[in-house]
Order: C-alpha cells, then sequence, then structure tokens
DNA sequence: TTGTACGCGTTATCAA
DNA sequence: TTGATAACGCGTACAA
C-alpha cells in the first residue's frame, strides 16, 4: 500500500502537491507537475487509506443500515424475500453516489445504538423499529436518519418515514373481495402493530364499511416460528373454513396456508379465496396466481438511500414519504363457494 | 463524540491511563485510578472513534463481502433467495465476532478489486467469481480470502473455497430419476460454467453410467433475464415435451419451470417429473412439493466466515471445503406417463 | 504507576 | 505554483 508520502519523496516534491493532483485543485497546479504525477499515480495503483482520510474529514463515507430482527420472527431475518428485495434497492442506490454500505442486523436495540456511535457512519437507514426504538435511536444518533415502515407519530419530528399507503392496500382489496360476493372474510397475520395493524385497519374499514360486522375470532393469529408453526396451521386451515376469503397480511403467508390448505384437500379458489399482500416471487410463481397488493419494494429501499444521502448533502426533504399500492388481480379470488363446497380433491 | 484526550484532561490524568483502562491492561494501573475513569467513562458513554482507531493499528475490524453479479441474470442478485441465505450466514459468524460486514455488489471485477483495496478491509469473502476472477482478486489483494462456490483449481494456491459436491448433488438426483423408470431426460440451465458445469456433469455421469446416450439437445437452456424469459420459457416447455423428467439446476429454475407447465395445462408429475437443486422455500412451499437437492446454504455462509476468521487469526486452515448434499424426495418426481399422455387438465 | 512524545495517512492552512 | 506544518484520535514505546 503505498501512501502519498512515499509518492512525494520519489518524485521530490510534497505531499500537498500530490493531494492537490489527486483532488483535482487543477488551478492550483502546473501542468507540467500534474502530468507527472498523475503518471506515477497510475503506474503504483494508488489507493487512499479510507481510515486516514476519515479521521482527517471526520466523515466516514459509510451509510449504516440496521435491521431489527423480530424475536418471535425468522431466525434469519434477511432469508424474508422482502427484506433481501429491500437491501438490494439500498444497496444500490448508496453504491452509485459513492458511499458504502455497513449491514447490521440485531435483536437488539442498544447493540444497534453502540454500533452505530461507534463506526460513526454518516446516516443511518433502519428497518423493523417497532414502538419507540426508532425514536430511542434518534436521541443517541445525532445525524440523518431515515426509517422505513414505522408508524410512529412521534418519531417524524426527529427522522424521516418512507412507508407505505398499507391501509389503503387492505382496503382495496378486501373491497374487492367484497364486490366478488363474499361475507365472511377473516384477516391473518403474527401480530396487530405497526404495519401489520394498518393492514388490519383497512380490512376492518372495508368489511364495515360494507355492513359486515367485525369479531375478534376473524383475526387469524399465525405463529410463524419453526416448532410451532405445524400445529399453528393446523388450526389456521380449520378456522378458515368458517369464512369463504382470508385477506392474509402477506405473500409469504397466503402462499404457506394455500400449501397447507392443499395439503388437506382444500382448493383455493373453488373452496376458499385468498389475497396477499406485497407482490413477491413467492406468489407470482405460485398457481393458481395469487392476487395480492402490490408494493415496489425496490423502489422503497432507492426512495430511503436517496433521501438519506440528499439530507446528508443538506439538502430538505419530506418528513413522510408514503409510497402508493396497487391491486394485481390474479386466480386466487373469485365467487365465493357455494353452501358447503369446498373443492375437496382426492389426495 | 467525546475523545480519550478530553477525559484525560478533565480527570487531570494522561491519555496513556485512560487508554490502559479502556484495553483492561489491568496491572499496570492502579485500582483507584481505574475505577475513577472507569466511572466517567460509563458517564460520557465514551465510543472510540474507529477511524483513528483502524489507522494506529493498520486493520480495519472490516470484512468486505464483495457479490459479482451476472450481466445475463437477475437485476437485483440479492432478490436470489440462495444469496439472501447465504449473506444471512455470513453476516451472524461475522457480527459474533465482534467483526463487522461490509456488502459490496458488482458487476465488475475491477471495481471490486478497488473497493476492498480501498477500505483495507481485514479479510474478503467473495462470491460469484467465474473463470480467474477469483485469482485475479487475490493477485491484488494480499489478505486472506474464501471464496465461495468457485472451480478454479489455480485459485486454490492463492484463496480457500467453501463449495458444494455439485456433482454429486445431480449424480444422486438423477439416479434416483432413473430408478423410477425414466429414460429421457432433459437438465436445464442458463449456462454451462463453474457451479452449473459441475451439477450437469453429475447429470451427465449418471445418465451414461445407466446406457443413456447424451445428445447436446437434452441441455435445455433458459435465458432468465426479463425480457427474455417469457419467450425461453415457451421453449422450454416445447422441448420439455421430449422428455419425461427435467432436472433443474435450481429450485428456482424448477419452480418456473413448473408454473409454465401448469400454465400449459401439463401437470407436474402426471405429466412430467421435475427435479430440483437448492432446497429453498420456493419448492417446499410449491405444491405438489419439489423434489430436490438439499444444500446447507447458511451453514456455507457461515463456514465461509468461520474459516476466514480463523486465517485472521493466524490459523492454517483447509484449502478446500466441500459440503455434503443430500437428496429430498417429495413430489415432483413420479413414474414416467405412459406413452403421450401428458396429463393435460382443463385450464 | 503515570506521563511524554511520536507515528499512522490524509487534508488544510498559511507561508514562501 | 509549491512546500512546511499542524491537526484529526488513538495506541504504544519509552521515559520518569
Amino acid at each position: 500500500m503505498i501512501t502519498i508520502k512515499e509518492i512525494a519523496q520519489r518524485l521530490n516534491m510534497s505531499t500537498t502537491t500530490v493531494s492537490n493532483v489527486i483532488h483535482g485543485k487543477a488551478g492550483e497546479v502546473s501542468e507540467e507537475t500534474k502530468r507527472k504525477v498523475q503518471e506515477f499515480l497510475d503506474e503504483v495503483d494508488y489507493v487512499p487509506n479510507i481510515n486516514a482520510r476519515n479521521l482527517a474529514q471526520n466523515e466516514s463515507k459509510i451509510i449504516g443500515v440496521a435491521l431489527k430482527a423480530r424475536a418471535d420472527k425468522y431466525e434469519n431475518l434477511i432469508m424474508d424475500p422482502f427484506v433481501s428485495e429491500l437491501i438490494g434497492g439500498i444497496e444500490e442506490t448508496i453504491r452509485n453516489a459513492g458511499y458504502f454500505m455497513m449491514l447490521y442486523i440485531s435483536r437488539d436495540t442498544e447493540k444497534i445504538m453502540r454500533h452505530v456511535s461507534t463506526w460513526n457512519v454518516d446516516g443511518l437507514i433502519l428497518f423493523g423499529m417497532i414502538g419507540d426504538d426508532g425514536l430511542r435511536v434518534s436521541t443517541k444518533y445525532k445525524k440523518p436518519i431515515v426509517c422505513i415502515d414505522t408508524y410512529s407519530i412521534e418519531g417524524l419530528k426527529h427522522f424521516t418515514n418512507v412507508g407505505l399507503d398499507d391501509e389503503k392496500g387492505t382496503y382495496d382489496m378486501v373491497k374487492h373481495i367484497i364486490s366478488c360476493g363474499h361475507k365472511r372474510i377473516a384477516f391473518l397475520s403474527d401480530n396487530n402493530t405497526g404495519v401489520d395493524y394498518a393492514r388490519f385497519s383497512g380490512y376492518k374499514r372495508a368489511i364495515e364499511e360494507s355492513g359486515i360486522e367485525y369479531k375478534e375470532e376473524d383475526f387469524l393469529k399465525i405463529r410463524p416460528k419453526s416448532d410451532e408453526i405445524e400445529e399453528s396451521l393446523e388450526e389456521m386451515c380449520k378456522r378458515s373454513m368458517d369464512y369463504t376469503a382470508v385477506m392474509c397480511v402477506s405473500d409469504l403467508y397466503a402462499v404457506t396456508l394455500m400449501a397447507a390448505l392443499t395439503d388437506r384437500g382444500i382448493r383455493v379458489p373453488e373452496g376458499i379465496s385468498i389475497a396477499g399482500f406485497d407482490d413477491n416471487m413467492l406468489g407470482s410463481l405460485h398457481r393458481p396466481a395469487l392476487t395480492t397488493v402490490h408494493q415496489d419494494v425496490k423502489k422503497k429501499g432507492t426512495v430511503a438511500a436517496q433521501t438519506l444521502l440528499k439530507q446528508l448533502k443538506g439538502e430538505k426533504t419530506k418528513r413522510q414519504i408514503i409510497l402508493p399500492t396497487r391491486l394485481v388481480i390474479r386466480d386466487t379470488v373469485t365467487r365465493p363457494r357455494k353452501s358447503s363446497f369446498y373443492g375437496f380433491s382426492s389426495v
């Protein structure tokens, strides 16, 4: 690893001059020396030492991306197709802007906070924060923060949020389901906070607006941990039978439920209609193809990163950016079954 | 951001003492001052400046993870379930060892090389290198390198490889397919180098060993780019009809092919048997559930990271670590269809 | 047991 | 147009 100092020695000039050439401070250097230095630079393949540069400039060119994993969910957060697509969008944007991405995953907000302050990253993108998590991080960390999918009114005073019109997404879908003739519609999710709550609210508004009464039991709560999933799925399938349609909070759950139903000889959509949310590979490759609410996940990541980048340049940005959803009508939602026909097939 | 210097001033002592306490050089400091410093440290919530520390110690505590994306494949590499699971394994291991992960994705080997030398990361994990890519990086970068899934004999002199017994994986599966009575078996992939070549070789060995002649046309080459995929799928489906079984190079392709076949009224496994490779969510959630070759992707990431970590500590490790595969027999491979019955269903 | 002084590689200020 | 020098924050050899 050759340093500026060495280069200066070999060329019999000062480090300042070399540095000036490197940074293209053209006016300050004669064409002659400029050429000479440039040539030598190429020859020895000089690369600056980032640590030294950062120390001198007090910035890091690193953007921290912290994901908070939920203890009750997957063991391996990044396996969620949603998360990987999101990271893809973020990474690409950050890289194209000449920054670097440092990925940090933890279940522990405290650890995340220590981590970001240690690395004094220039900015922070947060995902998976629940309750006042985001707020707590923002009190410690004084540089720009962009949260993704956080529902915290209080937080918006301290950071930007990039979200989705979750409520409208399920509202539109459930309206569509109702327009197909369904009256008994369940909602399936693993919890009822943040994004999931917003999606639930849309479901509830749609059915109540249509004069259908919402009862607590209409909320099917799935337990996705691997040691409970089979038992939970058994229960989900049983309880689904009281309904003619299930609005699932994600494509993953929709596809998981459909596989479990198929295993029990119940056909979709003949026996029961299923709708998802997210519109990812899982649903589009399923047959029958999943009717779902589309969101542009990669764009979510891109917008989050772009917004942070703007703030880094000192530009003002909106506090809250809400991306739209769109219905994708495919093959898993049709008219409800007649009476007690579940579309059983021989298994 | 408080510095050691400031702390020393406030406490009326030298930076050395403070530094010693921080690094637990117990013998060198009196209990009294130790306590005093510790208390103050907690109070002001001191975090060291990583840039300064790295500069002084000439190490970074960063492990670079560089993914080379193939131009002819997905636009968003990380969306591949394989890649995300792999990264999950790597990240977890690195984090638990007190290191940090810097993710860098590029199609351009040159850019990757510039990147790693700029950041003088302590070690490197490389994925997606083809041909002599890995070798080229290793000539530039003089610290430990671990490659994942690289087939380069020459390279093993310069870096460690963590791979899979790909050849045996397809060999075993194709043997199984043959044992079900199949004689016309195609192989589907998007290319024929590296991992894909190894998997192809296993397929070829199995069929030739069973007295079946391999013809070039038995290699179904899919074009996965989004603007070509539909046309390519049409062709794949047509050509599949000459066979009773297709060995696919990945679960993703297996599921994609099955969806396309279903759309054309051809049923799996009644009309044609399909086998995958990888054993991920896509195949396990599909119905009928995919018969596939299992590999532990997360472990691959974990082992790669652990190996690198060992090398960082100066320990010797194996040059090449080959993980095993295992057949997962589910429902997409059965006896071949009789004559020209394709299991057509009304669509 | 504690303190002084220097080096790490870069950028920036100011003088020559 | 160029060069000497300080500063960034930390670790450490060596001196006190």
